[in-house]
DNA sequence: GTCGACTCAAGTGTATACAATTTTGCTTTT
DNA sequence: AAAAGCAAAATTGTATACACTTGAGTCGAC
């Protein structure tokens, strides 16, 4: 089954969603995207309820798909859910640390501090994202790399929504301090930066700042 | 989009999956389903995606869907999670923990002790894993009760093959302790009993027991 | 002028038709 | 007899056709 062609449809609409081209609300119709991408509408459907599964999308019984528009609400209890998972995480991390992993985790710092240096603000917050999932791939745990991908791609639409530069630059430097206490063996130190560091970032939202949308009744909501 | 009709043949597939009618590695021919089901092969392959995203069946492309052989491997990188994920939620628990929510707990180990009773495998092996999630909900969680249900479904079928009435009756009582402990206030007492739990049905899992399996490859690999 | 029913366009839901791929069984060759 | 090659059947992948639902706009009654 699984084709690539669906996949190109999904992965460009994501990229079109998460990078704010596409405003929570707006329609899907499935003929426009069929026709956009020279398919019929069946592979456009079933790139439709892939991405309605990631919840980047909501399907409405015989009305159609919109962009998803993520609660603050939401966001919070994945914080909640991910400060119980990573807090642990970090945990058994110090447990069986290697110096390759303390070296792969800094480079991906880097990473980070170079997206943020040149205000590509999509680029950095996946990668402000994908460290965390790093960590949990480098503990050779699929299943929880790929937990934590889906919590942390949950809320990357409201992360994108409302976190500043300001506030990307904070997250690195608490990444660096983390991956300090990684190093050290300090695993209560680890721990506690980690949850830190999950509680800043989630504060960050909470400003309900505004957003603008397509969405009348969500406009007006 | 989602009907009711597609749901009704995940449901249907995912018993007869879950009961073991259909053995890991089978093959689920699309249009010999849609003509048991009484509807087109659009409708059932909409309902083998869903499936395969709930890691029942295993997708592969131009040959067709399997139900899934999943691993021991797997099933014991989703418990280290779970032992992640579970041990926070218990002391989150303990925070914030109403007569009314030991009640509910309560009366759902009366329900698993009944199906243990009464040889309910099937039946016993769902109350067994809700009374995790049952946890979740009281929290009033929505994320963490659907990211636990999915951890939880994703080696359900293992679990089923592998878990005995004995371990069965021992996990109720696991749950019994862990409740006392909630109930009492106690969070270390509650992480710890709900870490160790976790930990034996784990344990129950690893026996390597034989398992029977219509996959070839598989019977001899 | 407002509310309600009707009509019709637009769009989704399902089935069917067709194309491409894989599997199977037979034939041929060594 | 075993292995390789080929052809037909079966099965999946994609497109299209048709049915049904929704929502907007119009017309008419009050």
């Amino acid at each position: 089954m699984e084709t690539s062609t669906t996949h190109h449809i999904v992965e460009s609409l994501t990229r079109a969603i998460v990078e704010h081209r596409l405003l929570p609300g707006s329609k899907l119709a499935e003929q426009k995207l069929a026709d956009h991408f020279g398919v019929s509408r069946t592979l456009v459907r079933q790139a439709l309820f892939q991405l309605s599964q990631n919840r980047l999308i909501k399907l409405e019984p015989a009305r159609g798909a919109f962009v998803a528009a993520p609660s603050v609400e939401e966001a919070k209890q994945v914080f909640a859910v991910r400060r119980m998972l990573e807090a642990e995480m970090t945990r058994a991390f110090v447990q069986q640390v290697t110096p390759a992993q303390i070296t792969a985790l800094k480079e991906h710092i880097a990473q980070e501090r170079q997206a943020v240096q040149q205000g590509d603000v999509t680029g950095r917050t996946e990668l402000l994202g994908d460290f965390h999932v790093r960590m949990a791939e480098l503990m050779e745990n699929d299943v929880l790399a790929q937990v934590l991908g889906e919590l942390i791609s949950r809320c990357a639409l409201i992360t994108l929504m409302y976190q500043s530069r300001n506030e990307a630059e904070h997250s690195t430097d608490e990444h660096e301090g983390i991956v300090a206490a990684l190093q050290a063996q300090d695993a209560n130190q680890a721990v506690q930066l980690m949850h830190e560091h999950l509680l800043h970032v989630e504060q960050s939202l909470t400003f309900d700042r505004q957003v603008p949308t397509h969405d009348i009744s969500l406009a007006l909501a």
